[in-house]
DNA sequence: AATGAATGAGCCTTCATTCAT
DNA sequence: TATGAATGAAGGCTCATTCAT
């Protein structure tokens, strides 16, 4: 029973959750140095000491929700891709439709893995972890597209950074407007769509 | 005398510029919550009673600070873009120019006017900004484009959307890579050849 | 069973031996205010809910160490001193061994006694107990000295404490020696022997 | 005006004072760790963030006043002890009225001298200071005394040992007396004439 | 009886802000 | 105008104590 945070994980899943979503929620919204353990432990329902009882220090949690976010991305969205499908924008839904469900799912992951800090110690520790991270990074997701279908003539690099940029372009478009709209639920079927729309478009120009 | 920062706005533009550009790289460093009066009196070469004394709360400097940005990021970026050029990949060109200028002139002006905060204070003043902003905003820079050119067929709306964010993510690529190679002066001629590649790609795409 | 502290004095004497000496130690070493009550639980196996279930506050269990020590101090070395030995020098040889049985069987027992502490609650209680410890002080142990056999002239109250002194800077002087070689045990022999030279010098000196 | 405490001993000297006793005090009574800083302040009468204003860190207030306490026990203790005297007790008169008078201006200090701690920062900042202090330890006070005034036979290392444990004896048992009646200021002139008598006891023993 | 999760007061430290000079 | 000493609220963390099991 003494493995390190071995408390937490002892926790039954639901008060683990909201733990969770306190905690990256509060990170991903202020950044790891103004990040505040007392509002975490607020929003979770939980006292101070108890936090630290789990986590021991706020480093601690903060790299622990590190290693837990990577891990569910690897596994619920890089992992999930079928590298089957050859054809780029196929692969894009595909991507598209994982990156939609996971954020339904854990709302402030990808928040969260995008924060930073300017603590030192926090800093080292996660440049250690960027090169496991390396490996199963976004350019996987990318690796044995079908090359054949695209315009002849045309850089087939620089086309897969446009087609990329410009769904990366539509997801932070939808992004930011539900962060407006706060607590209402987004129209997926609305979105899917218009993504679609998109996705045409794309592919009309880039294949021959 | 009485209006508000007029004991600021006296001061000669040296100081003035001093003071400013210590600030916009403090907050554009380490978000508002975390960036330290001192340390912006320091760099600025004042007091930090000083400061207080020209701005009152870091809140005012803060909010002082946005408007100023956004004063120039008008003047001296949205304004500037000559709307006669009716042709998008022509404007867009014409616009990342100015953007690079204004870099030069004003290292931590864009990465400021992206900072956030968590304090609801602070949050609230910059809403009622953006209302204002709206007017202003990056929509702007693309209105009356010639959409004759564009494949027939084509959502004229979506596709420039496209290229925008093509655009804007390669923007993006070439900050972040400023970043990591910090102090080095970047090549703009191999930027701005790179650049005119993108956007040849994507006028053989878009246009008939 | 209601008296206070039975839960504790219902164990058995072995558990009960574990809780002491884990309790003198760690308040020995720390002092009181700095003692930890988790440190004494995990030293004497038991759990921390457990020790509180037997002492109710840290405070408490401090006093009852408190009155434990003095009821040894007294029973196993005041009270056993033969005061039919009526020179002082066999007198205090005979309080010097027993000191040295007494360490012997409890270590921490003297390091305890002497602990200080500014909490103003246990300083209170401790205030009381001194006055009933008054009656058995060491002033007991050298009741009743052959006084005829020091030095005409002398005040024999004033000799008396030279002798105690300087018996008692020996002692000090072999305790510091016995902290710094920490683990080592003591060679008692060598010991014993100096601690008679120096009585035969200080009987040479204070006896015609 | 950088180098370090400068804010400090830029103050006026009676406020300097003000927060050496409080601190003084406050350490030798808890010892560091449990030496609280708040009641620091609120004894010097200031607040708690100009105390670290100060000193930046307990640890650094601690090692000054450990540097400063050394300083004064040096030049006000060590180094005023006249070894032009070869006798023994007129050499321990001396420092025994040095030591009375220094106490009368610094109370807190010897106490201080004595206090130890459980950080392990400060203990190993406290080692590489010892080093330096042993050169001028207690050792040096009693260098250079005319042994053959000493009653012949005699072990004359032993013999000022136990001149020296009666002299700490007494000088322990008049400050215990002083804390007890803590504010009434002690009576110097029948201590010394008592601490003559006991001298004069002494001398007629060791002496021929 | 026995455990250890849970609480909250209190500690050291930082920092925006005020104020005497 | 200009300085930096002075304040106190708030943050991370510890620890005696309580309580459900």
């Amino acid at each position: 029973m003494d493995p390190i945070f071995s408390k937490f994980l002892n926790l039954d899943k639901e008060k683990q959750q909201r733990v969770l979503n306190a905690a990256l929620k509060e990170f991903a919204r202020k950044g790891y140095d103004d990040a505040s353990t007392i509002e975490i432990a607020k929003e979770a329902g939980i006292s101070k000491g108890l936090l630290f009882h789990y986590f021991n220090t706020k480093k601690d949690l903060f790299l622990f929700l590190y290693d837990y976010s990577m891990k569910i991305i690897k596994t619920e969205y890089f992992d999930m891709v079928n590298t089957k499908d050859k054809d780029i924008f196929v692969r894009l839904r595909q991507v598209y439709l994982l990156k939609i469900e996971l954020i339904h799912k854990h709302p402030w992951l990808f928040q969260f893995s995008a924060v930073s800090t300017d603590s030192k110690e926090v800093k080292k520790e996660l440049e250690s972890r960027k090169l496991e991270m390396e490996s199963i990074g976004y350019g996987k997701m990318f690796e044995d597209i079908d090359e054949s279908k695209f315009k002849e003539g045309v850089d087939v690099e620089k086309a897969k950074n446009i087609i990329f940029w410009a769904i990366g372009g539509y997801a932070n478009k939808i992004i930011e407007e539900a962060k407006v709209s706060e607590l209402e639920e987004p129209d997926y079927d609305k979105i899917l769509e218009e993504f679609d729309a998109y996705l045409d478009i794309l592919k009309v120009w880039a294949y021959n």
